[in-house]
DNA sequence: AAAGCTGATGAAATCGATTGCATGAGACCT
DNA sequence: AGGTCTCATGCAATCGATTTCATCAGCTTT
């Protein structure tokens, strides 16, 4: 009712329950070292007055935020959505917050180090790790260690905390649901080639068409990156070839979205004349026009492991050596955007 | 290269340029009252050290914590994604970070009071208030006035800072093009009835309906929630009416898209036997197939207007009364899902 | 009954930055 | 030359919670 007056401080607390602020901190924190009568007390107090903790004074003398950052390449990505809410679920019920970094391209590391130097975050959960991992390990280091996990398709340097699907696999499985089809003349349209990191999904096709003596015919081979308007043109691409795969392996869905956008604007319909495996099942997935056939990611399981795991090594609970790692395994979803090959 | 020692502090700084951390602290915040020649001292002082400024410090004695906290009601939905990101981009032009916190469905306000009735954060930017902004701003008082702007399509309180759409507007126009096709028979797909408030696209649906005098079929006045799958269902309703609407006024891109699906999957293809508008303009409207005539919502500007609106709000440069208001203008994008009825 | 122990509590320092008040040096005025 | 004013700067209190160390009451032990 009474606006802005000042919240109660754990002063007025101690006050209010004749103890100590010693006492009521400790009542809060470790209430078994507090007689039971005193707790009582101060749980009345706290009541009462309608005490809350005063988050910057607790950081400022416990040097911690309680509070880790989420840095996104792209948090406009359908893909990321979804793993962020995981990460807030997780961090929420371990008390921490989660602020949000948008990335800025312009700048690849300083725009971290603001969180962290002014110790308004205790650690990281980097996705896609196109920036240089390494050497931002090495700045984050230079004062005092801050704790991060990235989680990230492509396998980087092994002294990294790392969470990510095990996306060469899968490539091989998505490949095989489509020579279980009958196909033999099979296309990949790749994500962007980082940096001298091996290239997971594109690797794993390539060995899956090699099992299976396939040829791989380079002009099936395209790359795009991530986004639907390079499936769009890797379709305009296809559309000039003399001599089509009768399938495509996309490297993720939005591209495979882009890609079916254009063949049917061609008057080609999928999967009659082309046959579409994506990669991650965005919630959208389901419903495009056809459903799209698809390796699902644990979008969930990736935002709340690494999340899990970088608050355990914040918390001291968890060693930093060895690294953490996990890989989840991706599952092949079968809609209606894959078919036998129309002869 | 040392890591874990502890980051300098304004203490470092000002034995480094030997003066006092006031003298520091003044050539930070307010550099005109420092004389040139020690704010150069200090300046080289801060470099030498490699001082950053302590958030918590800082939050804790000014009580503010430039931060702000941004509720979304499910951060999953590629709608409010790209908001987020505007909000991340304003917010860090001045220097906040964002906190995101994802709806608990249980409890509609308890959620929120940890983050300011703790300092955590000095404002609220909430969107979609399906939870009752009222009784919200009641809460938020009674603890010193947390200033907070709603980011919502329907119309609330008089008394909230407001940021929208022309809902209604947007809607009559919508309509219009369908039946400046040669629409007749129109159908709508509306989102969920909030509260007592008035739905501004389905109010703008009808009216547009009455001013053209064009009959409303009960039939044809369709709910869904906003999500595909309730697009999917209306379809089925669709389908089995033996005297079908020629066209539909969606209410969201999501629905529209799970409308579309169930309807190819009957063997109907649109915009032959259904015409479909929907709202919002998601970035993947344009690569579905057929592409989605949709009202664009300017969704960054919506982002980046709220947040600007609170940070002002915050800094008191304006002042709570009158209320903050602003109404975006949506823009019709005209694609393939659209088409003059097959008589 | 004296000594030792345990467990609950309080006093006060501390985290790092800000800011009201005091001070002193120099500029300016008469 | 004496007095006033301004500007740059320093001292020290302060924000609110935590934590070390000391104290003291009430037991147990011999």
């Amino acid at each position: 009712m009474v606006a802005s007056r000042r919240p109660p401080t754990i002063q007025d607390v101690a006050r209010h329950a004749s103890v100590s602020t010693a006492t009521v901190s400790r009542a809060l924190s470790s209430p078994e070292r507090v007689s039971v009568r005193t707790r009582e007390r101060i749980d009345q107090a706290i009541a009462a007055t309608g005490y809350t903790l005063n988050q910057a004074a607790q950081s400022l003398r416990r040097q911690r935020a309680k509070t880790i950052v989420i840095a996104l390449p792209n948090v406009g990505n359908p893909f990321y959505s979804t793993i962020l809410d995981a990460v807030v679920m997780e961090a929420g019920e371990h008390g921490y917050g989660v602020l949000v970094a948008n990335r800025q391209p312009d700048d690849p590391i300083e725009w971290l180090r603001d969180y962290f130097f002014s110790s308004r975050a205790d650690g990281l959960v980097l996705f896609d790790a196109t920036l240089d991992a390494p050497a931002l390990q090495s700045q984050l280091a230079a004062h005092g260690d801050v704790p991060f996990v990235v989680v990230a398709d492509e396998v980087v340097e092994p002294f990294l905390n790392l969470v990510t699907s095990d996306n060469y696999d899968a490539s091989r499985r998505a490949v095989q649901h489509l020579v279980a089809l009958g196909h033999t003349k099979i296309g990949h349209l790749s994500g962007p080639q980082i940096g001298h990191y091996r290239n997971e999904r594109t690797a794993g096709f390539i060995d899956a068409m090699k099992a299976n003596d396939l040829k791989l015919c380079d002009d099936w081979l395209m790359r795009g990156n991530h986004v639907a308007s390079s499936g769009f043109a890797a379709a305009e691409n296809f559309l000039r070839m003399t001599n089509r795969p009768s399938a495509l392996f996309c490297a993720n869905d939005e591209m495979a979205l882009g890609f079916i956008s254009r063949v049917h604007q061609a008057g080609l319909t999928c999967p009659q004349d082309v046959s579409l495996v994506g990669f991650d099942d965005i919630s959208m997935a389901e419903f495009l026009s056809p459903p799209l056939t698809t390796m699902r990611q644990k979008r969930n399981e990736l935002g709340r492991l690494s999340t899990e795991a970088l608050i355990s090594l914040i918390e001291g609970r968890r060693k930093p050596q060895p690294p953490f790692r996990a890989t989840l395994r991706c599952e092949l979803v079968v809609r209606g955007s894959t078919a036998p090959p129309c002869s």
